[in-house]
DNA sequence: TTTTACAATGTAATCGATTACATTTATTGC
DNA sequence: GCAATAAATGTAATCGATTACATTGTAAAA
């Protein structure tokens, strides 16, 4: 493979002409740009940018962790990293991790040993160093950690789940139960915060029975909501992601429970599913391609200036579809 | 951030020392690799593989990339991939390509430009150099180009789709339709072979009403359903896709054709909601993990040895579940 | 025409680790 | 104890592009 050497033989000029024609054409007459390009083309000299990378010593490529590309939630928050990291000149570059911290810690090598410049996570399943107050470029997107200085780019998650539960109360719905996420995410707390908010606006005293946590999978929602209506027999039912509600619904199906008639679910995410499950859920959409698009310039920022910039939270937005309809009883 | 210099002078030791303690432990004596580590330990220092790249010419980094992450088709492929990656040290990176082919084009730069060593493509949608026999380490899998030397590792979607149409045949439909794919994909060449393959095999003739074309999408399966049920009183349906199927199954639903005693929907891929559909969807599942352990393992045969195996066809597996019945009338 | 300024080009140092080769140190055999 | 061999370590070249600095060429100003 030709290298910048071979160029500038071919061409009879120096390498740094050639270097300077390719990346400042500005700075070179007319003539020498006409005779590089024909070395170039003649040569099919592709510029090795390992070595341009470690003269300038930076890589113009961010790594994006995702902690499962099964998970579609995250598909759009990519294509908006994407977006913007184009229109920037940067690559970028997907992470699995597989929810493993050990995965997670291989992509973080990546940036200590500058073959990207920054990560911005979708997961926070990241080693503990990150917690130690890790002094790489970085941005989190939807996760974060309670008082943790790592830039974050997410919804407001308290008021969504509130407002979806002021929903199922505004059309009537008094027993109201939720499938939680795991309690020991952030997010899940603040989402059940604003699930008990809104039942204690509405003056109905939150019931222990009323709620089961599940770990985000279809498999859980399904048996959470077994054991729910078992114990405590709500008209709707509020679930902090897509897939335990379609769980949830599989599990009312199964039960004769018809959906929205005899029970009303709503979800939280808006996956590309939502809108082809018979019913069509109700959920909560978030700005995916909003957060994947400042999250990625959260991180231009950091690269450029050094200085990261606060937390940004992006609204939500209810979406109701035929997952639930009033309650008169 | 301490580099191989600092260390050496805090070990008291050259660089070469620090090298080799570091890269090959055995080549050094105890007390200088104490040394060594300690002062590693000390100065926080991580190796910069970008001139470590440069120098020994590779990056043991593989790029996939991937048409589209939302499709979860990918995902199981994709860590088929990563299991063989990580048993023989090879780090994974993922692009995105959204179905564009200058996306792929960029992808495809970081081998010509030394940051990656491989393409691993999930996709046919490339430039058209690749066609011309690129001469970068490529492996295609599920996709392929007609008699284009580039190696592939995939299934036999003509036995496949035959195993699909014999099946309902079995049951007793012999009126069956059909959801093709884009007819310019040799995949869908292939299947379209075997469905009129099983007619012909029964002695049923083929009916150009039988038939019509989608393009992967829920939406196409949706639309190509009430085209195809108008002109063509099918019992049963056979997708070349699960979103196909499943926009289908949401048509018929919506004309009050049960799934499956009305109507028998066959679909392709398995893809993980599949079970999850209400009724679970009858599909040809293709061995996604191990389509992706081998288009890896047939990768580190190219990069190795230079050679590039043959192709590699792998068996699929008809899965019946609840969105297909016999048919008696 | 000469001087001054600036543009164009070249020379060579540089990024940081690896490693061929040279040198020093340790071990073995006699 | 000494030569011969092997092991450990160091020195410096190397990977390939970029770019600071030096040099040469050219045009404008005087």
């Amino acid at each position: 493979m030709a290298n910048i050497k071979d160029v500038a033989k071919l061409a009879g000029v120096s390498t740094a002409t050639v270097s300077r024609a390719m990346t400042h054409p500005e700075k070179v007459s007319e003539k020498m740009r006409k005779k590089v390009e024909l070395a170039v083309a003649e040569s099919g000299f592709s510029p090795n940018s390992v070595a341009r990378n470690l003269r300038r010593s930076e890589s113009k490529t961010v790594i994006v962790i995702i902690p499962d590309i099964a998970n579609q939630f995250f598909a759009d928050i990519v294509r908006g990293i994407q977006f913007v990291a184009k229109k920037n000149d940067y690559k970028i570059l997907l992470g699995d991790s597989v929810h493993a911290i050990q995965q997670a810690e291989a992509y973080i090598d990546l940036v200590k040993t500058k073959q990207a410049d920054g990560i911005i996570s979708l997961t926070s399943e990241l080693p503990a160093e990150v917690k130690n107050g890790i002094k790489i470029p970085m941005v989190m997107a939807c996760e974060y950690f309670e008082n943790f200085p790592i830039p974050t780019v997410r919804v407001d998650n308290y008021t969504a789940a509130k407002n979806a539960v002021d929903y199922l109360l505004d059309i009537g719905h008094k027993r109201i139960a939720c499938i939680t996420g795991p309690m020991d995410n952030p997010i899940c707390v603040a989402r059940k915060k604003g699930y008990r908010q809104s039942l204690d606006s509405a003056c109905i005293e939150f019931d222990e029975m009323a709620i089961d946590s599940g770990d985000f999978s279809f498999q859980s929602g399904y048996s959470a909501f077994h054991r729910l209506y078992h114990q405590y027999k709500m008209t709707a039912l509020f679930c902090f992601n897509d897939m335990m509600a379609l769980g949830a619904m599989r599990a009312a199906f199964e039960l004769g429970l018809n959906v929205p008639e005899k029970l009303s679910i709503v979800g939280f995410d808006d996956l590309p599913f939502a809108e082809y499950t018979t019913p069509q859920l109700t959920t909560i959409r978030q700005p995916q391609q909003q957060i994947g698009e400042t999250a990625m310039k959260t991180m231009l920022s950091i690269l450029g200036t050094g200085k990261a910039p606060q937390d940004t939270i992006l609204p939500t937005q209810l979406l109701v579809r035929s997952s639930t309809a009033a309650f008169n009883d």
